[in-house]
Order: structure tokens, then sequence, then C-alpha cells
DNA sequence: TTAAGTGCAAATAGTTTGCCAGAGT
DNA sequence: ACTCTGGCAAACTATTTGCACTTAA
């Protein structure tokens, strides 16, 4: 009664290598196309259908979060639970550690909870960042 | 130095009345074209354009709350603090009052932190619902 | 009467996918 | 060699928008 499937072997490829090389380099949490704007920098010919598969490789695995924005995705190799603050205006998100707000981290460990297995947790903050509030 | 703009009339519509209301009854934060759906039933003539206008009108005058579920936005009439847990596989969300996970309310008021203006915030659980768990 | 609101359809934009060539082990 | 992975472009899907017509006030 063993599963005799296969585990498909995974290779390791540059573009996924750069891809997470420059996701990780960065604090701006990026959308899709401008980490692909940045990677093509080092690999002129990697494609958008590349990012966006590898991007949500990287999320499956645990070495890269995804932060919903309503209107397209931001990506994050910070992996830490960590909150964030997306601004309502220019749709930036910036990381928030908020004090006097601060957050339960996620459970490390997938815990179930009323029938619920709960194995991550996102808390975004939202409103007007500095420099949008000094355009006001 | 007075502004002297006129500020725009705002009229009510039936079609509105009648988003908000079967928004209302539901518990099942619908996507937009799931209300689009049951809106139908009691105004065949409405458009998807218009349940889309109007949700966001809605959103915006606080009648209504959108959680961004990546690939599409579900909607809410429940405008009271509350946080959501969405299922990875079958992608509903459910409200959800974790006990052992409680998390601080959202300020009620606008709150400056850290140059920020915060003035909401979503939290979201994530996992597997108990249908997906039964079905693994 | 008049401009806010709607219906419709076309446009937009982020993301996904099929196919075959290319590369990692 | 075997098959995972990528490049490319077409497809897909949620959402937005332009415009002429309705309708609330």
């Amino acid at each position: 009664m063993s599963d005799q499937r296969e585990k498909a072997m995974q290779r390791r490829s540059k573009q996924r290598e750069a891809i997470h090389e420059e996701l990780s380099k960065l604090k701006t949490h990026p959308r899709s196309d401008e980490l692909y704007a940045i990677v093509r920098r080092r690999l002129p010919n990697v494609s958008l259908g590349t990012v966006y598969r590898n991007l949500d490789r990287l999320q499956r695995e645990g070495m890269a979060i995804e932060i919903y924005c309503g209107d397209f995705v931001r990506y994050d190799a910070n992996v830490s639970p960590h909150d964030h603050f997306l601004c309502r205006t220019c749709r930036r998100v910036w990381d928030f550690e908020p004090g006097a707000l601060r957050q339960e981290p996620a459970p490390s460990e997938p815990q179930d909870v009323g029938g619920f297995r709960v194995d991550g947790k996102y808390t975004v903050f939202t409103g007007l960042c500095p420099d949008c509030l000094r355009n006001l």
C-alpha cells in the first residue's frame, strides 16, 4: 500500500537563482514586472513567464511570500513573520513593525483551530505613507 | 480662498440598494460574479459593470470591505473589525475569530504611527478549511 | 431639466499556459 | 539520455472604461 509515485527531481537553474537573489536584495516588495526588469539586467533573455513560474515556486517552497494588494501581487524574500503597510495612494508596500499595534506572530507550525488548519497569516495595515501624506 | 467646487450630488439607485442588500444577506464573502448572479435574480438587467462600480463605491463609503484573495477580490458587508480565513485549496473565505490567535482590533480613528497614517488593517489567516481537510 | 447612474461591449492588465527548444544531473 | 526548465507568444480572467441612454431629484 505504499505510494509508488516517483517524486519529480528538482533541478537548479540560474534563472531561479537570479530571481531569488535579486528579490532578496530588495526591500521594496516589488511587483512581478518590477522584478522582471531587474533580473533582465543580469539575464537579458529571461521571460516574464519564468519570473512568474519561479516566484510561484519560491513561494510554495517557503523562500518568498506574496502580498496581495488587490490589483496585483507584491513579493518579499523576507519570510520571517512581519506585517506590511499598503499605501492607498501610491500602492507601495512597506515593512511595518507598529509598536503600539503589535500583532501576534503567525504560528510557526500548522495549527488546528476550530476545524481549520492554519498554516499562515498575513496582516496588512492600510492608509497613507509619509510621502503621500506630505503631498496631500 | 474658500473651496468653491460643488460637491457632486449623490443619488440613490435601486441597483445599488439591491447590491448592498443582497451582499448583506450573505455570509459567504462572494466574488463580484457570484453577487452579480444573485442580484440578477432581482434585477435581471443589471450589468456586471454596475456591480463593480457600486461595490467600489460601497467600499469607499464604508458600507462594505474588500478581501484580497490574490486572484480576485471577495466582498463583505460586515464592516465591523473581524479577521478572515482563506482556504488555499477551494479559495473560499470564512469569518475567523481564532481565540488563541486573537488580534488587536484595527484603530477606529486614523492613527499616525512612525510617519504613516494608519486607517485600516486586515488580517487573513491561510490554510485548509474543514471541507478540504476532509478530502485530503 | 439635468447630471448622476446604468447597460453594454470593448478595452485593459495581471497572470497563466502550451509548445518546443535548451540545459542540469 | 532523460526530463526538468525556460523562452515566447497566445490565451485567460478579473476588472475597468467609454459612450449613449435612463432615471432620480
